[in-house]
DNA sequence: CGTCCCCTTGAATAAGCTCAATTAATGTGG
DNA sequence: CCACATTAATTGAGCTTATTCAAGGGGACG
């Protein structure tokens, strides 16, 4: 669990009564294969799941047959936290690499939410941070050439993986395939590994052996044109007026 | 402020007092032109808005001058309910048409996460849902075709206008010209106007004279793959156990 | 009446996709 | 440990899609 607590500390700290009680919170730890549903779409659920390991991903299958992976949940993300209030998913949560999940009764997290108002702030705010992160998305699908697209996630992913202490130096696991990517990148798959070969001969970052490796952060952030602002990471969550 | 009581209502009920309490804690309204900025990227904000008339939208304009729409805000809804939260926001809302928009001090909306549960979770619910809509946008822009895209873009707006209660009969109002639409899809303008000239042909909707007119509504959903779970429009928020 | 903004249309260009084939890496059973 | 099977990455080439460039039309407004 040290990770999710590095990463519920993400915007602000916590306390170790705090810390004791998510902990305590744990109902079960359950593992998945790659490529098995942590949370299927529209099934209603009474818990929250966290990945302890591996990465996972909210995914969307069109009728074309055509995937869109809309998040990537790494070691430390609540990967639904939302069914805590809204109870189901449109979009299944996948495993892209084997998991370790850890799960939280809603109820468990109810009495959080009633308690604790500075624990409560977190959890919201690490779902508005994860809404951000999707805005992001947006804008890289959008707007963004494939270089810069790819450039951002890998950014994005860099300082992500940062927090809950899983780089080691400048590179940090990414256990996907390129097919993976490609359907986050809204690209295909000729064109993702094309850009990958891009990027490693510009020598800003190489995806190799499922890990990625930033040569140059600098110019890495440059082509992404990557602000890290929206990822809230300087702990200056708004602990309200009285705190 | 009626439109924003039943937006708030949106996934739940909301009592008379919760009304009173919310509707007493606009501090002020403001007009905004078209093309005015409402509320700025990066500058740390004290108050939430929310648009009583007119739309506004969520941008990021990159470097090289193309601009990429995240979210619209329609009559009802909290442009910035994250900076209660977060303090600043990354990307800018700008107002589309002329807006009028209320704002609601921090401290008011502090007070009302801290007494009262059940708003506090509406309010949540409501970012959560927005969240939603991001994903949705992932999903159009990275895999669904330009006529798909724009299909499920009128019936997600329809809908939103209807639940505020600003439909008429099968049309809305609709304030963006096509190059607002055109960065929202994150297609160029020509082709933008070429899909609402399918779509048009097709029989499905027509966008014309700031106003979107479903001529097919089943059509438009079955083009667009449009499922409306992801708006939990259904009243069916998780109103924790004890409730 | 002229200007500005927006919508519309045509045509050339470029970006990215599909198809197809090859190489590399990973896994499995003998 | 090696042969074989499977999955993933890479590369080339033609084709489709969407973009850019360019020009014209329509309506609102001073």
């Amino acid at each position: 669990m040290e990770h999710v607590l590095k990463r519920l500390a993400w915007t602000d700290r916590l306390s170790g009564d705090e810390q004791d009680e998510l902990v305590g919170s744990v109902s079960r730890v359950q593992s998945f294969e790659a490529g098995a549903t942590i949370v299927p779409a529209e099934v209603p659920v009474d818990f929250s799941s966290i990945i302890l390991q591996g990465i996972s991903s909210r995914q969307k299958v069109l009728e074309s047959g055509a995937r869109q992976i809309t998040a990537f949940h790494i070691t430390g993300d609540f990967c639904d936290l939302h069914t805590y209030v809204l109870k189901t998913l449109p979009d299944s949560v996948v495993a892209m690499s084997d998991c370790k999940v850890a799960t939280i009764p809603h109820d468990k997290l109810d009495r959080i939410f009633r308690d604790n108002y500075h624990v409560a702030r977190l959890l919201w705010a690490s779902t508005l941070i994860d809404a951000g992160i999707f805005r992001q998305w947006i804008i890289s699908i959008g707007r963004r050439t494939p270089t810069a697209r790819l450039a951002h996630l890998f950014c994005e992913l860099f300082l992500r993986f940062q927090i809950v202490g899983l780089t080691q130096d400048m590179s940090y696991p990414l256990p996907v395939t390129q097919t993976d990517l490609s359907d986050v990148l809204g690209l295909s798959l000729v064109h993702t590994n094309r850009t990958c070969a891009a990027l490693r001969a510009e020598g800003l970052a190489t995806f190799s052996q499922r890990r990625v490796t930033i040569h140059d952060w600098e110019a890495l952030q440059r082509t992404a044109e990557f602000n890290p602002e929206y990822l809230h990471l300087q702990r200056k969550v708004a602990l309200a007026p009285s705190c």
